[in-house]
DNA sequence: TTCATTTCTTAAACCAGCTTAAGCACTTCT
DNA sequence: AGAAGTGCTTAAGCTGGTTTAAGAAATGAA
């Protein structure tokens, strides 16, 4: 819960009353490994800011296999934006890779968080300013990039997590196959 | 200008004082075909609201090709997130596509506007929850969807669009190769 | 209405990355 | 300890999409 309070003051001024205020409308929740935080096809409540741990967000392509998207860890918000803003079916899933700790935001807790705290906008504002700078620069690597340099990149930006996941999230997060990150791998060597 | 307050007052409620600050805030631009309102290298000043005709953003990849990432059409907001956050050189360009008129809101500008007027904090945080809904939904299509499906796709959800600009920049939208775009096309007949 | 430029199409050769199928090396459970 | 599952690697054959190069059609300027 510290890890967020210290996020948010990095961005807004919050006193005393206000922290309690947010404290108030957070629920900590302590997931073991590969705990499903959304389905497909439930329509998305809350979003999670990620205290310790890390979540994937996948969908189910046509094949049956499973594409990721986005990885969150340690403090970073995940959502399915789309779900939660309009309250349709979701059709990706959010899961724990590790035994993680989050705080749930749910629909209702942040429309009174946020009448009671009004500054809590300007948070969620810059947040999202953020996270659509993180889109666009993803758009380069996608769009710019072979399969090959888009795994050399990854690695060269976060080496850390890249050791931290199995090689076939990482293979599908970049959109190859393991067979073919394999084969990567075994070029360098 | 109407245009823009009309739909901000879709997402927050403005009286007519406030109405005047986001005018005062807000300066017009009437643009030609083809001009640049960002180019590579430089520090991205402002986003942009299209009030009418359309806009690319693009940028060069390695082998000396453009790559568009994104249109802009009427009633949507662009810019270059990162840039504009961080104050670090873009690189990506901006530029209309038709004869454009555009409202140009430049940083010092959004950062008083959001002062005098705090509630435009809401409205830019529910816009960017919007845009991040529809950048999860464009992961799905890149990554569920064959180049070929991603095109009859992107004609079936927006097939006004899809007339309104040049085959290639469709082509460089989609990630593939005008050519193959023409070899789609001849199947479909 | 003519010329120049931009956009679109065709076709053949080519290649990055996928599929399939098998074997190996860990973990984790009983 | 053994069985069962999970994750990683190898290799051969295949395919979706690129490259190159040329020409046709549309658009715009003069």
């Amino acid at each position: 819960m510290n890890s967020l309070v210290e996020h948010i003051k990095r961005y807004i001024s919050v006193n005393r009353k206000e922290e309690k205020v947010i404290r108030e409308h957070l629920e900590p929740l302590s997931l073991k490994k590969k705990t499903l935080l959304l389905e497909t096809g439930q329509i998305c409540q809350a979003e999670y800011f990620v205290v310790k741990g890390c979540l994937r967000m996948y969908f189910i392509k046509d094949n049956g296999t499973e594409q990721i998207t986005r990885f969150a860890i340690e403090n970073w918000w995940m959502t399915d934006y789309m779900s939660l803003n309009d309250c349709v079916p979701s059709r990706f899933c959010i899961e724990t890779i590790e035994d993680t700790e989050v705080l749930s935001l749910d629909r209702e807790a942040k429309s009174s968080l946020l009448q009671e705290f009004p500054q809590m906008e300007r948070y969620f504002r810059i947040m999202l300013q953020k996270a659509c700078g993180a889109s666009q620069q993803r758009e380069r690597y996608e769009y710019g990039l072979s399969r090959e340099e888009r795994y050399h990149n990854f690695i060269a930006l976060l080496p850390d997590f890249a050791q931290r996941i199995p090689q076939y999230m990482l293979a599908s997060y970049l959109g190859f196959t393991p067979e073919y990150l394999s084969e990567i791998r075994k070029k360098m060597r």
